[in-house]
DNA sequence: TTGTAAGCGTTATCAA
DNA sequence: TTGATAACGCTTACAA
């Protein structure tokens, strides 16, 4: 193609291509009028890097994958969305990778595409980033990586995470403070790596506030509106029905909410819902779902960020915690009686 | 890194590294014992091709890029899935690039795109696959494009769809074979390809039942929940009130739903409320919901597939259509009186 | 601080 | 049908 090389630049500035080379990669040494000549140049050609030239010949690749499994629509979205705009920023791209669901096909797969195309770095999305064997290999090559959200083995590897643990105790402790006594916890898949964490800061809210949690009142669900549905019925049919739900999605929520008043209980004077992850859905239905709004795409931005910096500096691995918001709308209320 | 390169795999095999090159590329006048050999040193080496190199030296890069905007989060997903799937059938790999919403913006970036990282072909998703600059570009370079779903323009590439019109007048002519003739209808978001075509499905088939639609009954909305709450709020409080409402998306067909049951409506006793998109929650909401489904995963393979062909024959532009399903559940049913 | 020359791993050209 | 050899556009030594 009639595309601009770097020598038709080097021509133009009146330099050597190396030079230009090293003005476009930001190296140190080089004359400040050289420079000035060599972006002038630069602009007025409209010059762009070759990146399959640049991955051959040089170290980086300006490459960077992303990998995610199981494409929970809205999260993976997001997510994706914000690696795209820190990748952008950063002069980047990214190449996008389904994995495969069992561990040893995944890092199979992986190791694949990376010997077949040069990446400089990997952004690993929930389940992905808790992928053992995966990990393993790419510590074993030396590839750098970050993790989202994981859920165990926080020394593996830089990750950006939100507190799922505390978020999940303070809407527990906003329950509490409404007066509930009587609180009910819907789990979410077993594959998501919040799971865990969830209903970790559940149960430490509820002991640190000297309340029992009857094994009756913690069911399990898949983050599916469906298995949110299924857990309400089980759990407003108890007898001993609890005042206040708290479905660890808003899926989940949802179908706790459509089964509460179908049984023709208001909102929230007999039954306070809760939810988390603050979906666009979470503000249309009536009442509006109080919840955790997760930071989903600042976490993408800020993962991808943490990868970029860290092969510039190639520090050791950091981990970053962003912040989450408990949004308190109207399907929480005051305890019943 | 210790990466086997053609040079080991010719060694192994006792030829030429372009005779290798011929077997990998299946090029033809390669005796069949030479291309045994290759592929089995190939395989004993377990080689990859090096896509940097291939990119650099030869006219395929074995990438194609995934274009969009506006990502409503369940279909770019899906789309995506059908399209790595795809790719990876074929030895191909997927960039994702989001595009600005403004068409001339659209262009002026992936024209820098396309001058920094060498792609085979773009898959554009609407709303991007009807941007008449950025169509214009790719046409004036010769860069290979696929559209999906696109909403005009039919003789610009190739595309990939689903007949919305014809879907959305089976559903229309669905409720009037259960006896509706107050028939309302919600478009879609202004932006989207499928809002004029559905619209316009409804009103043929309105018109070739002889009914007449009063411009109340056709009112606006966005493709979200929110839009369809509002939509219903409408026309549930018209003086003639419809019998039947045909939403031109699941998210607002649930908004309808939401609204019929606060007023005390049963479904479909009192109103039939139909959708389109077979979205995952059209199943679990009570009634479910009748719905036309998109083969949208399907779409996105196919294009895929379309353009990666498209590249091997350098045939003429074709189109394909792909069925959609009528899916008829409990939110429609006959027409009350 | 700058430039020269040698690759990077593949495909394309052209001769055998 | 096969194989030398020269690109491809850039970065990385190394030299000046």
């Amino acid at each position: 193609m009639g595309s601009v090389t770097i020598n038709e630049v080097a021509a133009l500035a009146g330099v050597s291509t190396k030079t230009v080379s090293r003005v476009l990669n930001r190296e140190p040494h080089v004359r400040p009028e050289l420079r000035d000549r060599v972006m002038h140049a630069v602009r007025s050609l409209n010059y762009q890097p070759n990146m399959a030239a640049r991955a051959l010949a040089g170290s980086r690749a300006y490459l960077l994958g992303f990998c995610y499994d199981n494409p929970s629509p809205g999260y993976v979205s997001n997510l994706q969305v914000g690696a795209i705009a820190a990748c952008r920023e950063a002069g980047y791209h990214l190449l996008v990778e389904q994995i495969d669901g069992n561990s040893q096909g995944a890092a199979a797969q992986i190791e694949a595409l990376l010997t077949a195309v040069k990446m400089d770095g990997l952004i690993l999305s929930p389940p992905v980033c808790d992928n053992g064997p995966l990990l393993s290999l790419l510590e074993r090559r030396g590839t750098p990586f970050v993790r989202i959200a994981p859920a165990g083995q926080f020394n593996r590897g830089p990750y950006v995470s939100m507190d799922d643990r505390k978020a999940a105790y303070d809407m527990t402790r906003h329950l509490q403070a409404l007066g509930h006594r009587r609180i009910a916890f819907v789990r979410g898949h077993a594959d998501h790596s919040a799971t865990p964490l969830r209903l970790e800061g559940f149960t430490d809210a509820m002991r640190d506030a000297g309340l029992t949690v009857s094994p009756d009142w913690m069911v399990s669900g898949a983050f599916s509106f469906r298995s949110g549905v299924g857990a309400a019925e089980r759990l407003l049919n108890l007898p001993d029905r609890p005042t206040a739900i708290f479905a660890s999605n808003d899926d989940m929520a949802l179908g706790v909410m459509a089964v509460a008043s179908r049984m023709g209980l208001g909102l929230p004077e007999d039954l306070s819902v809760a939810g988390f992850d603050d979906s666009p859905i979470a503000q249309v239905v009536w009442p509006q779902l109080t919840t955790i709004r997760q930071p989903v795409e600042a976490m993408a931005r800020a993962a991808t960020t943490l990868l970029v910096e860290g092969l510039a500096k190639s520090g050791e691995p950091r981990a970053q915690l962003l912040d989450f918001e408990l949004v308190v709308r109207g399907s929480t209320g005051p305890a019943p009686q």
